[in-house]
DNA sequence: CAGTATCCTCGAGGATACTG
DNA sequence: CAGTATCCTCGAGGATACTG
């Protein structure tokens, strides 16, 4: 990004965009959630350029969003995998996931189904106090008015 | 994008991306709900160029994310506002703020405040079902594994 | 005030051949 | 299989002067 630097934003939205805001971030972090966890395997199934992966987990690695480790069944290579910081970014997928399902409905929405209620889930963004949905307007910015 | 055509990638995270992916258009919806609404409101608050964010206006408005309307006040100019389309963006703005909250202990977090509660917000992700916390171990896809 | 027009930079991404 | 190396394209973005 050749942006001027935006940490000087004080906003965690564009600290966020700065460090998974690009295409193949968001994506390889999908697959890892799948399970995958070997080089040409995200190459094979995003159809992304071998050196722009490599530069992608590079980056990922450097964040502290993807770390290596041993496979346990082949020795002589190591996998990729999330790290806590990287699995946080689960609700951020989700979120993307539920707008572009919303929106696109020319493609048959994908439905997922929470294992441990059996429901089909539409996932909520919800207050952790009182567990009501989170609307725009309900909302009040603890230190300045603009800035998130 | 001069990416190869993504629509084809069946992913909603891939095709959110493609409409919402590229580091200003999230910033200006972010923008667009703390009731900004005009050009020079955006192009000050962002420091966008003046004709990337024109670009992007009209991209967003194309999409449906964003719409002209007349201003009360000002007879002569019109201005930007959210759709409905746009306006669910917002929990994927919750959850970047949130993740970028967590991961940048150097600057102080924003804290939200619930309105109708009280409580400080830490968004949740939550199965509209029941109500508990989303953890990416306990969802399975409906109609095929790896595929969003 | 809300753009448009012009010109420029540069990095993200692609393609592909090669290597331990 | 997991990259590295090379070379290339092109569009996103910036800066800035101008206009109704």
């Amino acid at each position: 990004m050749q942006r001027k630097s935006f940490s000087g934003m004080n906003c965690s939205i564009a600290r966020s965009l700065e460090e998974v805001g690009e295409w193949w971030s968001l994506l390889i972090v999908r697959e890892m959630t799948q399970g995958m966890n070997r080089f040409d395997q995200f190459q094979k199934e995003l159809g992304i350029a071998r050196n722009i992966l490599t530069a992608r987990l590079e980056r990922l690695t450097e964040l502290g969003i993807v770390e290596r480790y041993p496979l346990p069944d082949r020795a002589s290579t190591e996998g990729y995998r999330l790290t806590p910081k990287g699995e946080d970014l689960y609700p951020v997928l989700l979120a993307m996931l539920r707008w572009g399902n919303r929106y696109k409905v020319d493609e048959p929405p994908l439905q997922l189904v929470h294992k441990s209620c059996g429901h089909n889930i539409d996932p909520l963004m919800v207050c952790n106090g009182c567990k009501e949905e989170l609307h725009r307007r309900e909302l009040r910015a603890y230190f300045t008015e603009t800035a998130w």
